[in-house]
DNA sequence: CACTTGACCTGTCCGC
DNA sequence: TGCGGACAGGTCAAGT
């Protein structure tokens, strides 16, 4: 079963890691390559043993570790990645509620582990093995082609609700759910805070973007920042293997009002929440508070 | 070009 | 208890 970090998630994690690991020098990596760390053992040396870390910083849902090198270790956690840090010395001791989950690192599905020079460790944890993590010179990550498409960070602010109608025009003959869902449209938001914006804004996500009102979109921007907003407060939300920088779960999952609710109740009407698939995605609605209107039911 | 589908992996859950 | 199939919160390549 997944877990999959999105921005909240990803967001937790850099916040986590920014103040864990600057001012750490790597003393020893080891990776498993190419699949989950493509540079060559030659990169590694050069850029990232001896190297420390400058900051932690987040695009979307990529992470990125600056080092004094000159270069990031870039790293995105797909559905299963985990960023775990671990100094026993410092910061768990005896009886300290993650110490089960960390005193058991690595293990099975750690695919990197960079040691530091006073004992701390990062483990790159990734069961399904979609995740990655790579060494780029700091200068060129914004080249990358997925990230030069990147759509704008929710979060920021200019990021108006007439922003997200211009940059849902790009998608506006696809689903309004594949549209939220495409990074290039906008960042960071994956299948929960879709579905859980979707509910807010009592729009099915199955309606065309060109279907949605102005007013639609205002509700929806709204709704995608209350939500997002909510869910970083809360740490995110851990479904199964989803954890923070410090092995902690999240607890935004007490306050999804959809997302793997079916079955039960709409919070707002009581009406059973569906699940249905829409754009290859499980996906869970209201279905008497977003309705398809009849025109575009197909 | 816009949009949809399949592939990438492993683990778990559900029905027979 | 065993086995097959569907499914899992992401993204990209290949297809229509």
């Amino acid at each position: 079963m997944g877990d999959m970090p999105e921005l909240p998630e990803v967001e937790t994690v850099k916040r986590g890691l920014d103040r864990l690991l600057p001012g750490h020098t790597v003393a020893s990596v080891k990776f498993d390559s190419p699949k989950s760390f493509p540079n060559s053992p030659a990169d590694v040396n050069q850029f990232l043993r001896g190297a420390r870390v400058l900051r932690v910083r987040r695009r979307a849902k990529v992470l990125l570790i600056d080092l004094t090198s000159g270069y990031t270790l870039v790293t995105h956690l797909k559905m299963t990645g985990q960023l775990v840090f671990d100094s026993p010395k410092e910061h768990f001791g005896a009886g300290h509620p993650n110490d089960s989950l960390v005193a058991h690192l690595p293990d099975k599905s750690t695919r990197v582990t960079l040691g530091f020079e006073d004992g701390s460790s990062l483990f790159f944890n990734d069961q399904r093995k979609f995740g990655w993590m790579r060494l780029l010179p700091t200068d060129t990550v914004t080249d990358l082609p997925f990230i030069a498409k990147l759509g704008p960070e929710p979060l920021e602010p200019g990021f108006t609700w007439q922003v997200l109608r211009e940059r849902l025009k790009r998608r506006a003959r696809s689903n309004v759910k594949s549209a939220l869902l495409d990074q290039t449209v906008l960042a960071g938001v994956g299948n929960i805070y879709a579905d859980e914006a979707l509910w807010g804004a009592k729009i099915h996500p199955s309606t065309l973007v060109g279907q949605v009102s102005a007013r639609q979109i205002q509700r929806l921007h709204q709704e995608l920042l209350a939500v997002l907003r909510l869910s970083i407060d809360q740490g995110g939300s851990s479904n199964h293997t989803y954890v923070d920088a410090e092995g902690n779960r999240g607890s935004y999952m007490k306050f999804a009002n959809v997302f793997r609710r079916d079955g039960q109740p709409c919070p707002r009407c009581g009406t059973t929440i569906a699940k249905l698939r829409v754009a290859g995605r499980g996906t869970h609605i209201c279905p008497n508070c977003q309705r398809l209107q009849a025109a575009q039911k197909i």
